[in-house]
Order: C-alpha cells, then sequence, then structure tokens
DNA sequence: TGCCGGACGC
C-alpha cells in the first residue's frame, strides 16, 4: 500500500520542498504498520538536496535489504544522486551501479543519464558501450546527453549509428524524441546541412514533423536558429497541430533576423487563431516591439499583461518590458517598471537591474547607468549582487569614456567574484583594454583567459590594429590559425586588413584577402570589402580602390563608399571625392558627416566658394551637422 | 510507478 504515501513524498519533492518531504517520511514511519519499500526509497533519493543526506537514506535502504542491487529501482535512484549530489568526483555512482546483478534497460537508461547530467560523458559512454541491449530511450538519451555537454559532433555521430543499426522501419527507426535531440545538436552545431537531412530522413520513415508537434517546433526552431527562416515558416505551415513553442519559436526567429515587423503580425495571427500566448511568446513579443522599435505596440502589450496578470510579474516578461520602454526611449516609463517589479518580485532581481542598466547605456546616459551599479552594491539599500552580465554591459561604458580607472576597478570586482575566468567578461575586459589604449594590458589579459573563443582573438587583432601594431595583429592572426582551435570569421579579416590599412602593408592586406577565400572558405561580406576598399584608397590607390567596388562579390554600402571618400581626402582628390558623395547620399540622404566632409576637403584645397555652396544647401535642406564634444574627466567628474 | 526531446531577457 505505498502509492498514497508515494504520491504525497513526490508532490513534496516536486516542489522542491525537501524539508517537509523528510518530516512526511519521519510520520510514516511511526505508523508501525508501514514498511519503506522499493517505491518510497527512489522518491527520497530522487528529491534529496545533499550528499550527506543521500548517504543517510543509502544507509537507511541498506538497513531494510534494498540496497546493494537487491532492488533495481533502487540502485538505480542511487547512482542518480550520486552523480547529482557529488558531480564529477565521486565513485560512489559507478559503484552503486556496478552492484546491480542484472540491470534492466531502464535502469541503464537512468544511470547513462545520470552520468550525463553530472558531466561525465566518458561514464556514459562506457556504459553505452557495454549495454546488451539498447531500445529508443537509450539511444536519445545519448545524443541529447552529448549536446547538453556541450559535443554536438559526438551526438551527431551518435545518431548516425543508430540509424545504421536501426535502419528505417517505422516500428524501430528513430523515435520522436532521438529526432527532436539530434536537431538541438545541429543548433548547438549550426550544422543547417544535417538538420535538413535529419529532416529528410524523418520525413522518409514517419509523418513526426507534420503530426508530432513536438518536433515540429524543434525542426522549425533548428532552422530559425541557424538562419532559415523560410524553412521554418515552411514547416510551421506544415504542422496540423501549431503549439504554443511553434508560435514563439518563429516569432523569436523573425526578430532574430531583424523583422520585428512579421513577428508582430505572427503574433496577432496567433491571437486570431484563438491560440494562448504565455510568457515566453509575450517576451518574444516585447522584443519585437522593442526593435521596431514601437512604443504604441509596447504599451498596448503592457495593458495586455496587466489585465492578464494583474500584480504577478514574471521575471523575463518584466525584463522585456523595461527593455522595450528602454529602446522607445521611455526611460521614466522602463524606470517605474523596474521600481515597481523590483519590489514584486520575491527573488534574486539581478536580470531587472541589468536592463535598467543597459537602458540608461544605450540612451548615453552614463552618469545614471553608474549610479544604478553603485546603488546594486549598496545590497542594505535593495540592490542585487552585480553578475557577469552587468560586467559585460558596464566595460564597454568605461571603454568609451576612456574611464580607465573605473574599467580597472571592475576588473578588480571581476577578480574577487571569479567572474574573469568566464569567457564573456574576459572578452569584455579585453575590449576596455584595447578601447582605452592598454594594449600591454590586453595582451596579458589575453593570455590569462582558461579559454578563448573568436571574439577573443578578433578583439585583440583588432587592438593592435587601431594602435598600429600591424605586426603584432598577423602575427597574432598565424598563431590563431595554427592553434586551429576556432576559426576565423569575416569580422576576424575585417580586424586583420584594417590592420594591415592602418600600417600601409597593402600587399599583406591583398594576400589575406585572397586567403580568406581560399584557404578559410570565408565569404567576403559587405563589411569585409570595405576594408579592401580602405586598404587601397587609404595608400593611393583610389583606381584601384573604385575598380574593386565594381568588382567586389558584395554590392557597395555606405561604409565602402565612406571609405573612399575618406581617402580622397587625405589625397585631396576633388573629383573623386565630389562623385562619392553622391552615391553616398543615395544610401543615405540623412548622412550630415559626409557632406561635411567633402567641405572640409574643399576648404583644404582653398576651394571657398564651393564650401559656402555646399553649407547654404545644406542649410536650405535642413540638415543641421551634429555638434562634436569631447570628454574630460577630472576629480571623479566628467565634462 | 521510475529512462530520453522544445520557445524568451540582460
Amino acid at each position: 500500500m505505498a502509492s498514497p504515501h508515494v504520491s504525497v513524498l513526490n508532490l513534496h519533492g516536486r516542489q522542491g520542498r525537501w524539508r517537509e518531504l523528510a518530516a512526511h517520511y519521519r510520520l510514516l514511519l511511526l505508523d508501525g504498520a508501514f514498511r519503506p519499500d522499493t517505491f518510497v526509497f527512489p522518491v527520497l533519493l530522487r528529491h534529496c538536496p545533499d550528499i550527506y543526506l543521500g548517504e543517510a537514506v543509502h544507509a537507511d535502504a541498506a538497513k531494510r535489504g534494498l540496497a546493494g542491487g537487491a532492488d533495481p529501482f533502487v540502485s538505480a535512484a542511487l547512482v542518480e544522486m550520486y552523480c547529482r549530489c557529488a558531480g564529477a568526483l565521486s565513485g560512489a555512482a559507478r559503484q552503486a551501479f556496478d552492484e546491480i546483478p542484472t540491470p534492466a534497460t531502464v535502469t541503464w537508461n537512468a544511470a547513462i543519464s545520470s552520468f550525463f547530467r553530472a558531466g561525465r560523458c566518458d561514464c556514459a559512454r562506457s556504459l553505452f558501450d557495454r549495454m546488451p541491449c539498447r531500445n529508443g530511450v537509450t539511444w536519445s538519451a545519448v545524443v541529447a546527453g552529448y549536446t547538453q555537454n556541450g559535443q554536438g559532433r559526438e551526438a551527431l555521430l551518435v545518431f548516425k549509428k543508430m540509424v545504421e543499426e536501426l535502419g528505417s522501419a517505422r516500428s524501430s527507426g528513430p523515435t520522436p524524441h532521438s529526432v527532436a535531440g539530434v536537431l538541438s545538436a545541429c543548433v548547438h552545431l549550426w550544422d543547417v546541412s544535417f538538420a535538413m537531412q535529419v529532416h529528410g530522413y524523418a520525413a522518409k520513415v514517419s509523418r513526426y514533423v507534420e503530426d508530432d508537434d513536438f518536433v515540429g517546433s524543434v525542426l522549425l526552431d533548428a532552422y530559425g536558429k541557424c538562419g532559415r527562416v523560410a524553412m521554418a515558416r515552411q514547416v510551421f505551415d506544415s504542422m496540423s497541430h501549431k503549439n504554443v513553442v511553434a508560435w514563439s519559436s518563429l516569432m523569436a526567429s523573425f526578430v532574430r533576423e531583424d523583422n520585428p515587423s512579421e513577428a508582430m503580425g505572427l503574433f496577432r495571427e496567433m491571437i486570431w487563431a484563438g491560440a494562448a500566448p504565455n510568457e515566453v511568446t509575450l517576451t518574444t513579443a516585447l522584443s519585437a516591439c522593442a526593435h521596431l522599435p514601437s512604443m504604441t505596440a509596447g504599451k498596448e502589450l503592457h495593458a495586455y499583461l496587466f489585465r492578464r496578470r494583474g500584480e504577478n510579474p514574471d521575471i523575463f516578461v518584466s525584463s522585456a518590458l523595461i527593455f522595450m520602454y528602454g529602446k522607445c526611449r521611455a526611460l521614466d516609463c522602463a524606470r517605474s517598471v523596474f521600481e515597481k517589479d523590483r519590489d514584486l518580485l520575491c527573488r534574486s532581481v539581478t536580470p531587472l537591474w541589468n536592463t535598467m542598466v543597459s537602458g540608461y547605456v544605450a540612451n548615453g546616459r552614463a552618469d545614471d547607468a553608474w549610479l544604478m551599479i553603485r546603488s546594486m552594491c549598496r545590497l542594505s539599500s535593495g540592490g542585487a549582487a552585480p553578475n557577469s552580465i552587468t560586467l559585460a554591459i558596464i566595460l564597454p561604458l568605461c571603454a568609451t569614456s576612456s574611464l580607465l580607472p573605473l574599467g580597472k576597478e571592475t576588473h578588480c570586482y571581476a577578480v574577487r567574484n571569479g567572474f574573469d575566468r568566464e569567457l564573456l567578461v574576459g572578452n569584455s575586459l579585453l575590449d576596455m583594454y584595447c578601447k582605452c589604449g592598454e594594449i600591454s594590458s590586453a595582451r596579458s589579459q589575453f593570455e590569462l583567459m582558461p579559454e578563448k573563443n573568436r571574439i577573443s582573438w578578433t578583439t585583440l587583432i583588432d587592438g593592435y590594429g587601431m594602435h598600429g601594431g600591424a605586426a603584432e595583429a598577423i602575427s597574432l592572426f598565424q598563431r590563431m590559425v595554427a592553434e586551429q582551435r576556432v576559426n576565423p570569421d569575416p569580422i576576424t579579416f575585417v580586424a586583420l586588413i584594417s590592420a594591415c590599412s592602418h600600417c600601409g602593408l597593402v600587399e599583406e592586406g591583398l594576400r589575406f584577402f585572397k586567403e580568406m577565400k581560399e584557404s578559410h572558405g570565408v565569404l567576403p561580406t559587405a563589411q569585409v570589402c570595405a576594408s579592401m576598399v580602405d586598404l587601397l584608397a587609404r595608400a593611393g590607390r583610389i583606381e584601384e580602390a573604385k575598380e574593386f567596388m565594381s568588382t567586389m562579390p558584395a554590392t557597395p554600402g555606405a561604409s565602402a563608399w565612406g571609405a573612399l571618400l575618406g581617402a580622397c581626402r587625405i589625397h585631396g582628390e576633388v573629383a573623386d571625392a565630389e562623385s562619392t558623395l553622391q552615391h553616398l547620399l543615395a544610401l543615405e540622404p540623412e548622412g550630415t558627416g559626409f557632406r561635411t566632409l567633402l567641405s572640409n576637403i574643399y576648404a583644404e584645397r582653398g576651394m571657398l566658394d564651393q564650401v559656402a555652396k555646399l553649407r547654404t544647401a545644406m542649410a536650405g535642406e535642413g540638415v543641421v551637422k551634429k555638434r562634436g564634444y569631447s570628454w574630460v574627466e577630472t576629480r571623479n567628474t566628467s565634462f
């Protein structure tokens, strides 16, 4: 008669209330008729919060003759508990598994998943390889396990192995779980062609994509995240039942590809279709309003939220609301949402503070951002501890205003709290030191980083380029290629070619452009082409730059023409400057900087009539040049 | 009555 007790214990466990669970268990023990059995111990083990209590439960189970492999379910739960509570350091989990004389398939599966959750891919794999009889759950557990541990390539290999062993018979073929799992791996790897293969394979052997809304939503999410929104839309349209995840995911894809109005259109379509949006959908819709940006649509959503939830805010939704108001330059509205929801949310609300700070940063209100940071640190007055995201928001502020002392103070905070070892913070520190001109500090920060990605390398290459260190930039790039841990992307080449450009190393720049396509498989973007135009034109090879622009793979944009105009100024090429300006004005009619640049070219050549004509024309069109300003700091006050 | 999969913010 264990079932009613198990339900009560499970209820407490699912709500994370171990103390109540343990109290209920002790109460049950007082009843002489109660015998803890094979159903009770797994519940106790699954929910116990730490290794000490876990060992106590283990001892209790042993006393009642249920441990040591006597019961397969208890043994599986012991494996799970030791993995969860002792993590990667304990052999107890492995020992608990080895004690089971003949594990059932579910026991193998549970143990494999537990090892993956503890990050012990090696143990999970050795169990998988030793398993006498695998089922569909086994394969999907291994695919998901590798994906969750960041080993997407391994997940793909296991999926391929599964297809080979099971064939494509519907009865024994891929389960919906394994298809969904491998698609997550494709997203991690950004491997859209494998996702397409999985799609084709699933379509051949089943109707999962159309009939299983879970698989459909994972597939459309994979396409969306890999930048194939049109394909995501096709999958969405083919789904016979569109669940809330499918709607939200497609909306998010539109926002990601900078098409927020399409996302809002989809949101309205969803409401008309009678589907109910949840917190995630609303967060995504708010994000679309922020990207438009549309205060009207955002306010409508705010009103809808208020009617719907009353006074119960959700941290994601509140954060999105603050972000939306910040993007609409309505910082007072953002601040009032922040003040109210910060008090209503009883949990840690650091993300809310972060969003508010980033709103001030995005609107150029650096002083307000710093005031918030200071009050965050005063936890006694209702602040929240700054985390690594906070640091990534404020470090660029130290860089743009060249507030090096504040940057260093932030660096110290990061070191004291262990955030400096995180990639995001490490890259932000690197960028801050580069922009503040402390290139040697940037270098030591780079060398100290335990983990580096493409952004780390590119940031430092760009930093050397900005400070005339083309030789260091080139040797750093060569080291990046030699180490083969990360691949360069178009941005890396922009940094590298710009470094060559600033030092007049035209031939090297041309060589890197050639290598980019031929050796690294990186396709030139508009930005890369603009840096090539800059390279040639800045060195006075204006004709070659123009020739490059007429043959370059991307259509020349404002940055390419702007680079040409800048070079015309250096080399006093008035006629070229005039024709270049016409192209720029066609692309950006509102641009005032370019016209000012041309007027400076006239002025430097003594062509004062032309200067006057241009200035009059600008005034006639109502074009006003933004006033430039510089930033000075003395005794902690900025001017 | 236990094993595997999904969407959102800073």
